[in-house]
DNA sequence: GCTGTCAATTGACACTGTGTCAAGCGACTT
DNA sequence: AAGTCGCTTGACACAGTGTCAATTGACAGC
């Protein structure tokens, strides 16, 4: 019984998980949410304080879904620093299509409120972990240039692989998944191993003629 | 007389302009807009059908004031085809701290107004030919790798010269402007013209310890 | 000076969306 | 039978956008 009995709390985080993901989709509202939660809108706010907490918890649950720190954890057990900026390239790029839905509920809102910005910069802060230990390993194995600071590198790094770059070169510019991995791969190696070849053998990767 | 007397969409505009350059300003509202020109809420409504048009004339004002085209088409001139790359990153890069109050003001409702979306569309899209001729002028000199897909690399050369590109760099991780411009005339360098030793050489700037 | 016109003001209103409050209702416990 | 828990219903306050109508004030032309 209570295996299929789903609790209120879930069924909200939910189908606001549904709405989020659905490509070109309006911002809902929250008698949106309610409405696809099957639920009255008083109910949402039972459970939750407002919609920005809403947000964050949905990114919670998406987060936890998706186990995100198996997927980024991999790239540390990889040997050179090479290899293990291809991989935290690779994972996180593959996880960015997963929560852009939500990312983008967030974002919006980022600009207005203190709170919902505070809990993406909390996120973004454990992406950049994940930057700084690759950069790390690239200067550990001599592949980072000896006078390149890390911290720099590192926001480089960052910013490459920003949810916004991939909105720009998947969303707006229509890119395939692969063709951005290979991409941003090619331009990671450019600009903090010095290896241009991988860069521009993906640029004339197969561009589906929109 | 009338050299004096300011009209009222100049000053209403103006006004806007003033408010949205201030720096960490919040987004304001028709009433501060209204308050900061000195004028009624109805006299803005009387000039300017609403709030996204009214953004949108103040991003034309601010063109205009700043004149962008000759800024952009000094790059023109530009012998080769990678003087011509550098002098239209700095060109560009330069100019986006001047419109970033104003982009970030349309930016924000680009996701709810379509008209907004558009308007901001065909601004990024003028931008947007530069990379391209920036690109074309590479291929030209041959300096652009043979295999490159030219309308991929015109893609990444405008999401390297995004404005959330800037923000990401300038404001959320503090960077100098002197060293973003270097950082990614670097990157350009290095993604489209294998030329690695300009972006490694930059990535050892002088960080100022935030 | 009187009148018409135009720009702007004032104050009201509708609408959307967020968030709050209080009363009620049904099911399940004890 | 009483109490409690989770949810519903319907009302409300508030901010912000956009609309409308009546009014004021200045500046024209006659």
């Amino acid at each position: 019984m209570s295996s299929t009995t789903i609790d209120t709390p879930t069924k909200i985080l939910t189908a606001t998980l549904a709405l989020l993901e659905r490509p070109g989709a309006k911002l809902p509202t929250m008698s949106d949410i309610a409405r696809a939660s099957g639920v009255s809108r008083q109910a949402v706010y039972l459970h939750f304080p407002g919609r920005t907490d809403l947000l964050i918890a949905a990114t919670r649950l998406q987060d936890m879904q998706n186990d995100i720190d198996a997927a980024l954890t991999a790239s540390r057990s990889a040997t050179s620093g090479t290899e293990r900026l291809d991989a935290f390239v690779t994972a996180w790029g593959n996880y960015i299509p997963k929560i852009y839905g939500v990312a983008r509920a967030i974002l919006a809102v980022v600009d207005t409120d203190a709170e919902a910005a505070a809990a993406w910069n909390t996120r973004m802060a454990d992406m950049r972990e994940g930057c700084a230990a690759a950069v790390q390993a690239l200067a550990n194995e001599g592949t980072l240039p000896a006078n390149v600071d890390p911290e720099q590198a590192t926001d480089l790094l960052w910013t490459i692989l920003s949810v916004r770059t991939w909105e720009n070169l998947t969303q707006t510019c229509g890119w395939d998944q692969a063709c951005y991995i290979d991409t941003v791969r090619g331009l990671a190696l450019a600009a903090l191993a010095q290896d241009v070849g991988a860069l521009t053998d993906v640029l004339a990767c197969p561009d589906p003629p929109a």
